[in-house]
DNA sequence: GAATATTTCAAACGTTCATTTCAATCGACC
DNA sequence: GGTCGATTGAAATGAACGTTTGAAATATTC
């Protein structure tokens, strides 16, 4: 029996190559139409090699996401570049611009995060372990911000929408990549671009927010 | 040789099962992962009539494409509902509601514009075609709308992420639906829902718009 | 340095799938 | 009702893929 791999820690040599390689495949084409074989040449192992180091190649996508995540995080977490004693306006922006940074950054956070882009269009059963462990609790992070920009009397219900308005202006540009760019929009990608629409978005969301909070008090102003 | 599919036009009664039950299984699986046998299952047709009605795979992926948003369109067009004599404001209103309608409406449309969705993730050669077609003319469309919206001194590079903010708003709820009905939350599907979601983007676009427009101004009233 | 465990390798297995083939059937027209 | 083109049917083909196998190579341990 061949069965077992490693104890569970082992980063043996090829195993990390193998990581990496299928983080670039399963990114590129999805989990399914990835294919071990095309894993393994770029990582120049033998094909038996997932089978021995992970089991099988659905054990290889778990591993995958879950660093991928990891990785992303990491690097850029929600509060990233924030002042001390931040204003809600603060937290937003930074919440957009790590958002965006782990979406749209050209390095290899990026090319994680497009797994996740699939995930959310086409799930397999890693997604649910995802909502659970990654989304709920940033959705719930933004759901507090803007909450509390919206002001004590804004329905829940509003709150809810412009929070996932956020989410939605974020995940676009990575959701609409092959569309952008074929429509021929840059799509931003340097630190600069991407603090520049994290600026964008995060005054439009405020714009938003106020108009909507405005609203759901009964004023009529505008 | 059998190659050659009837006459462009005709509208065999096979040919339209297999239309309908591609559409089906194109949209619940995706290009790839769908299977002739399948389709021709449902359509209680032999495997052979795909071959013979359409000449292979991606040919009748092609055309429910292209029945699927001459569908959508004719159904709900970006005018949808709009009075005479309109203000932008309407047509923003008229745009994002019929956005909503083809993307969300559980008929016919919505199990169609999954099929998109998926394009714009993971794009076949279809995509090419939609952008120009479809997507751009319509982007102009809001484009234009977004412009007289935010008034004449606003840049350029600030219509056009505005516009780009009214599509990601709108494509969120089918980009996203997946995680959000994981997370709790309620997929707008009923007309009353959509029409509601139509008002709350409505209005916090238009929020977001007046707010970058006052920027752009050199305002700082806030 | 022999014994043992771990890791790699080439080859093959079994399945799934799109596509093809060719005979059978149907339908219209003379 | 016989003929011919259009359509359907059952079976086969060939390629791609995940997985398995068992031996060879390499590393580890005593």
């Amino acid at each position: 029996m061949t069965t077992a791999p490693a104890s569970a820690s082992s980063d043996s040599d090829t195993r990390l190559r193998l990581l990496a390689a299928a983080a670039e495949v399963f990114a590129e084409h999805g989990f399914r139409a990835a294919t071990v074989r095309d894993i393994c040449t770029r990582a120049e192992a033998n094909i038996a090699a997932v089978h021995y180091h992970f089991g099988d190649k659905e054990a290889l996508y778990h591993e995958v996401i879950e660093r991928a995540v990891q990785a992303a995080l990491t690097a850029f977490p929600p509060d990233y570049g924030l002042p001390p004693d931040p204003t809600a306006k603060d937290r937003l922006h930074a919440f957009v611009h790590s958002f965006l940074l782990r979406v749209l950054t050209v390095e290899k956070t990026s090319v994680l995060m497009r797994m996740l882009t699939r995930e959310m269009v086409e799930p397999t059963a890693a997604l649910d372990r995802l909502v659970e462990k990654v989304q709920r609790p940033l959705f719930r992070m933004l759901h507090g911000i803007v909450a509390e920009l919206s002001g004590p009397h804004t329905p829940p219900e509003t709150v809810l929408a412009c929070s996932q308005a956020v989410v939605a202006q974020c995940l676009f540009y990575k959701h609409a990549e092959h569309v952008i760019s074929r429509m021929g929009h840059r799509l931003p990608a340097t630190p600069t671009e991407i603090a520049h629409l994290a600026d964008q978005i995060t005054e439009f969301t405020l714009g938003g927010i106020e108009r909507r909070a405005r609203a759901s008090r009964g004023d009529r102003t505008s």
